[in-house]
RNA sequence: GGGCGGUUAGCUCAGUUGGGAGAGCAUCACGUUCGCAACGUGGGGGUCGGGGGUUCGAAUCCCCUACCGUCCA
């Protein structure tokens, strides 16, 4: 990640404009900014790195959904995965608690601390200092840089950490008193079930008995808010093992965290974080476009601290790229954007809101936050979409609640059952709430204990799904790479010149365990010290190839890349064997490397293209890049016109027939933000990265491997355009020699067409063809109805007169289900009044249709009619009174079946 | 990853133990009107998401699958 938090030069501005001011500012409420940076500020006097901040969502670490502390950034350097250029750094880390284990999304709006969104000062050793600075640091800062009144500070260690208190009454002038042991569940930390962990020690502040809970067993470590945790400093000194065993480590670190909004509201003397200068700008953009002053009623004020707690989350979340979803981190940001619309609608909002928010937000955090600005656009079209569709889901809710109220109601009852609530919220996206609102209108009530209890079914099925065994198995394989990593460090790719290279053999894997040697006939994974290999990342698939050696040769199936770029070949052994430490000759399948470079090339011209056409917010979602096609996901609103399709793939051609050379630079990330080049959420840089340019066309950070021009992609084409997600489209498209042979694919089958109709203009003479085949299926069914009637008109001599009234049965081939009702349609008209009886065979089976004339349906039953009839051969069928329909597959049993139907009636009669 | 709900005419949707695919809007023609709105009459428009199964018979029941929605992890 890039360093350099703020310049020195500023810093030092800002230090002697400080000495200035000293006195009044002690005085005066410190700004949040100033707390901010003097934080930093202090750290970097004490020679850390400023390291900026991390995104919001981890690069590279599936184990948590955003990050959720300072550390996150640091955590291979803590598990010594990766070696910190630097032993001490501290950073201000934008942090998000949502979604995960940590969520506090609940409480949001209700307490005076909970955020989903808020940013965590800390500093951090990485086998430098330990203990003793870090507990001076603090107070020393606390006291000495904010002036806080030591008297009313705490501090808290854990029980056994005996270190840890004698070192705070040795180097700070708290007095014994004051220093509290406390157990492991609130001051022994750890990072997972394993690795890296240690005590922890609190610094306290006691904001009076005012603010407490007034219990009178109020003391340390009690959850009210009198006795406020500022800071927690962790001391990382063991290492944790599978049995729980603990070895300290031989580097001892340090991981402290204290939130930014909370030392700001303990500065500013406010009870409230939402008190602070932090939220100040927001609120007051809240209450001005609702109307609702802030402070005045405390279900609206909750309603307002909602808004402007999740506000801040979606701007963030939406700035990284991240798209509403059904699952994962899309699915919290769907769920905050929808609380916070529902909040809004309690402050009297009914129109989509969220999206004016954006630009507070902006005022109050982009001058710190700069990556907010870029695509605010964006962030404000996907708020007001997906506000939108959350206004349809609740039309849909509401209607189908109101049909539930009506029904309760005309059965006199006045309790919604919590299965009838919990299904509402469950497939309809219905919140609670809101159906206790509607209830509470109609002087109902909701089994809440019901829906609780059905809510706990629901998640312990999550939970239940979730313990399967592929997730142990990637976590074996991924701390096995890390492992291999740490001691041997990463692969180096030769692959962006050559495509053959000498290399030696590191590491074996097979069934997800090292091993020495992989026989003839065996399947595995084959790790180098350096390789021509391109490993899968960046949305281009990995190379295939032979590795060989004097009497072996191992086919490389695929190849891929781990976080820690490690470059893995996954291998068959077709011939000899292969063993750690082999020399061996490595060979790119020159071929498709090539194609893939053209796909991933143009590419690049794509996604210029279409930022170019559609607009700035068009953003890279994904993409794959294989050696036969290319495919491209971006975020985008609306359907793709075939007008703009057309553009697109006429840019992307253009571009290729002015034959562009394509040139590769590496720079550090800064300066190749600076230069202008696009960089993507997803993909974790180093400081240096590289950068693929189009001349004057494209510039894309890149680590894919490309062409030296433009002209060797040849023709391009868009196969297909779709939507794959809401705001996210897809396009796929061919390049070269596979352009070329759909195109005449498509135009050797509309010479086919041509041919085969006989036609110059095989559209409007298929057109015409169409046109006359309706006219002639009409005339078709015109014919048979008439010559039905004509046929109907000779079956009346038949009708038989049976307990006075008309009987007739009917055999005739070949009808089919539709065609015998027509048919018996038919017969009843001409009769009027009467029981009919048609059979028809066809395909093997006989079909029968019933039917009774309305006047006769009290005295006759199509249905028990036509059962007596099929009771002959062991046939079926039922239906109406009226009107019947069954088989038999005995079909020369068919006069059986009609002698049985006139006898029916007889004895019915 | 696991639930639940949905997919029927251009659009919005109905379709009740499995037995003739419907309504409203839109569209077209005709009528009414000086004309428009409105109205009246008639017509066109459907692989009932796709595939398999059960059944004499499936929009309807069962299984698989795609997509959309929604909740949980």
């Amino acid at each position: 990640m890039g360093r350099g938090y703020l310049h020195r030069a500023d810093l030092r501005k800002q230090q002697t404009n400080r000495d200035h001011k000293q006195r009044s500012k002690s005085q005066e409420k410190m700004k949040s900014k100033e707390i901010r940076n003097r934080f930093l500020e202090y750290f970097l006097s004490k020679g850390h790195e400023l390291v900026k901040s991390s995104p919001l969502i981890p690069k590279n670490d599936p184990t948590i959904p955003f990050t959720n502390a300072g550390m996150v950034q640091f955590k291979n350097y803590f598990l010594g995965a990766d070696t910190p250029p630097y032993t001490k750094a501290a950073s201000c880390q934008k942090c998000m608690r949502a979604g995960g284990k940590q969520s506090d999304i609940e409480n949001v709006g209700f307490t005076a601390r909970h955020h989903t969104l808020f940013e965590m000062l800390g500093n951090f050793s990485f086998g430098d200092y330990f203990k003793r600075d870090a507990i001076t640091y603090a107070w020393e800062l606390l006291t000495e840089w904010f002036k806080l009144p030591p008297e009313r500070l705490y501090v808290s260690v854990y029980e056994d950490d005996d270190d840890a208190a004698s070192l705070w009454l040795e180097h700070t002038s708290i007095p014994r008193d004051r220093v509290v042991p406390l157990t492991a569940k609130d001051n022994f930390w750890q990072m997972g079930d394993t690795g890296p962990c240690g005590p922890c020690s609190e610094i306290i502040i006691d904001q009076g008995v005012s603010v407490g809970c007034g219990k009178d067993d109020c003391k340390v470590g009690c959850d009210c808010d009198r006795y406020l945790e500022l800071w927690n400093l962790v001391f990382m000194q063991y290492d944790k093992d599978n049995n729980g065993i603990l070895t300290p480590l031989p580097k001892p670190s340090i991981d402290t965290g204290m939130g930014l909004e909370r030392i700001t509201a303990v500065l500013q003397h406010q009870p409230s974080n939402f008190d602070t200068d932090i939220f100040a700008p927001i609120i007051q953009a809240i209450s001005c476009i609702t109307g609702v002053a802030y402070g005045k009623n405390k279900r609206q004020d909750s309603s307002i601290r909602v808004v402007a707690d999740h506000i801040r989350s979606l701007t963030f979340l939406l700035s990284e790229g991240l798209i509403p979803a059904n699952d994962g981190r899309g699915y919290v940001l769907r769920r905050i954007i929808r609380r916070s619309s529902r909040h809004a609608r309690l402050l009297g909002m009914d129109r989509a809101f969220l999206c004016n928010l954006v630009e507070p937000v902006i005022e109050a955090m982009g001058d710190i936050y700069p990556e907010i600005i870029m695509d605010r656009r964006r962030s404000e079209d996907i708020l007001r979409n997906e506000e939108e569709r959350f206004f349809r889901t609740l039309e849909k809710g509401t209607e189908i609640l109101e049909e539930l109220v009506g029904s309760l109601r005309s059965s006199n009852q006045n309790i919604i059952h919590g299965k009838e609530a919990f299904r509402l919220y469950d497939t309809y996206g219905f919140p609670l709430d809101l159906t206790m609102e509607i209830a509470r209108e109609n002087d109902m009530t909701v089994d809440e204990a019901e829906f609780a209890q059905e809510m706990e079914k629901q998640k312990s099925r999550g939970k239940a799904s979730w313990s399967e065994e592929d997730k142990g198995l990637s976590m074996l394989v991924s701390s096995l790479y890390t492992n291999v990593a740490r001691i041997g460090g990463e692969t180096y790719f030769l692959g962006y010149e050559l495509l053959e290279s000498e290399a030696e053999v590191r590491y074996l894997v097979r069934d997800s365990e090292n091993v020495d040697i992989l026989l003839e006939g065996q399947e595995g994974e084959v790790i180098l010290d350096k390789s021509p290999f391109y490993g899968e990342s960046g949305g281009q698939v990995g190379d295939t190839g032979i590795i060989t050696t004097d009497d072996a040769l191992i086919e490389v199936t695929d190849t891929k890349k781990t976080a820690n770029n490690l470059i893995i070949h996954k291998v068959v052994v077709k011939r000899g064997q292969i063993s750690v430490s082999e020399r061996v000759s490595c060979r790119v399948n020159e071929q498709d490397r090539r194609s893939t470079m053209k796909n991933h090339s143009a590419t690049h011209l794509l996604h210029a293209a279409l930022r170019n056409l559609l607009g700035e917010h068009v953003k890279q979602a994904g993409s794959l890049v294989s050696p036969t096609r290319l495919r491209f996901d971006f975020t985008h609103f609306y359907q793709i016109s075939a007008g703009d399709k057309n553009a697109i793939e006429d840019m992307v051609n253009d571009r290729i027939i002015e034959n562009l050379p394509i040139n590769t630079h590496l720079m550090d990330l800064k300066d190749a933000i600076d230069y202008g080049a696009t960089a993507l959420f997803d993909e974790k840089y180093g400081d240096v990265v590289r950068v693929v340019e189009v001349d004057g066309f494209s510039k894309e950070l890149c680590g894919g491997t490309h062409c030296r021009a433009t002209g060797e992609l040849g023709p391009f084409v868009i196969v297909s355009e779709g939507s794959i997600a809401s705001g996210v489209r897809r396009i796929e498209a061919l390049i070269g020699r596979r352009a070329l042979t759909y195109i005449r694919k498509n135009t050797e089958e509309l010479h086919a067409i041509a041919q085969t109709l006989k036609s110059e203009t095989p559209l409007e003479k298929a057109l015409a063809l169409s046109k006359r085949l309706k006219e002639l299926e009409k005339e078709v069914e015109r014919l048979r109805h008439k010559e039905m009637a004509n046929e109907t008109a000779g079956h009346i001599d038949s009708v038989v007169v049976i307990n006075g009234n008309k009987a007739l049965a009917v055999r005739k081939d070949g009808l089919d289900q539709k065609g015998l009702r027509d048919f018996a349609d038919r017969l009843k008209e001409k009769i009027g009044s009467g029981i009919i009886l048609v059979a028809s065979t066809l395909d093997g089976q006989t079909n029968f249709i019933a039917m009774v004339s309305k006047d006769l349906t009290q005295r006759y039953d199509a249905g028990r009619v036509l059962k007596e009839v099929l009771s002959v051969a062991d046939g079926r069928g039922g239906g109406r009174k009226d009107m019947a329909q069954g088989g038999i597959k005995q079909t020369e049993k068919v006069d059986a079946a009609i002698s049985k139907f006139y006898e029916t009636l007889k004895s019915a009669g």
